[in-house]
DNA sequence: GCCTAATAGTTGTTGCTTGAACTAACTCAA
DNA sequence: TTGAGTTAGTTCAAGCAACAACTATTAGGC
């Protein structure tokens, strides 16, 4: 998709074009870019009753110590906005997946927390997706890609996020 | 995002659980799939009043021959369902920038064409997204690393669309 | 203490996407 | 030529997201 944009087949236009690899690459990743979210979200509410973002947010809250996180700083980790998530923790909440509480120290504040519920909602859910995204990408890829993709990934990110507000402080756990 | 979720870090959960580099690359990449569209959909609605669909709409019509496709063809190139391309349709038709015209041969399709204000909006727009595309991944990449970008890319669009039908059949041009 | 400003969330409106009907048109076989 | 089945596209109802306005609480300055 977007072939034409980045190939300076349009007359009269003076530009920066991409190079003929980059646009390669570019389309090729706009491609993944439109459909890998829609298949996960398929798989996660055809065999969760989850869409992707839910599951996000069930995800962070099951590895933070206490279950436990502020709307602010979920809303970063989960690169959603404050309103978004307002509304999914509204309707999680119903479902008895997480429950809401008014932080004693600031008033202001709400912390949410996961239930057993949602831990069992978790536990129930995590090994099909997990075998979804080996399906669609780990089973595709060699070792050395997958660490291409890796640094590859971090290297865009440092673009789109350079202060790391939308990423969890801790470091990646070892399993 | 998501990292317990593929960390064995719930108890009690038998699982293939992804390997620790599969889960670095995995949280990073993830990051990337949720904060670039909306990245690169903000730039082109600030700066050509176009959502990134609707751009890339206009690009797939852009480079096609006489600017000419069916609905359903694409539908099929940029990833869309019917009925969102239809939508989507209306409204650029009403703005002027494609023609909806009924197929002589088969009366139940439709021909959309690219207009000449189409084709002017592409002009005026390319460049600019071409520059955010430039700024959010290809500076931060390496010759190599867009080399390998492009076969990653290749390898995952082969699983989740193995019979290539999202994809213009045309090869990509020389520019 | 009081007034202003900033912070934390929620609510409400609008627009878009999706999935499910539904219409219209084409194909093919009896 | 008619009737079943398929294909192309639109329309409709429901749900979700973005943006803006709003409430409630806290912090800071005098």
């Amino acid at each position: 998709m977007f072939r034409a944009t980045f190939c300076g087949t349009l007359p009269d236009v003076e530009g920066n074009w991409l190079s003929p690899p980059e646009r390669v690459a570019w389309v090729r990743f706009i491609a993944v870019l439109e459909l890998l979210p829609g298949a996960l979200d398929s798989q996660l509410r055809r065999d969760a009753g989850l869409t992707h973002f839910e599951y996000g947010v069930l995800a962070m809250l099951s590895e933070v110590p206490d279950h436990t996180l502020r709307m602010t700083e979920l809303a970063g980790y989960t690169s959603a906005t404050l309103p978004r998530l307002s509304n999914v923790v509204k309707r999680l909440a119903d479902r008895g997946l997480i429950e809401r509480h008014s932080c004693p120290g600031d008033r202001r504040a709400t912390n949410v927390r996961l239930t057993e519920a949602g831990r069992e909602k978790m536990v129930a859910s995590a090994p099909g997706h997990v075998d979804a995204v080996r399906e669609y990408v780990f089973d595709a890829l060699t070792p050395d890609q997958v660490d291409q993709l890796s640094e590859i990934a971090a290297a865009v990110l440092e673009r789109l996020d350079p202060t790391g507000a939308k990423r969890p402080p801790i470091a990646p756990g070892a399993g």
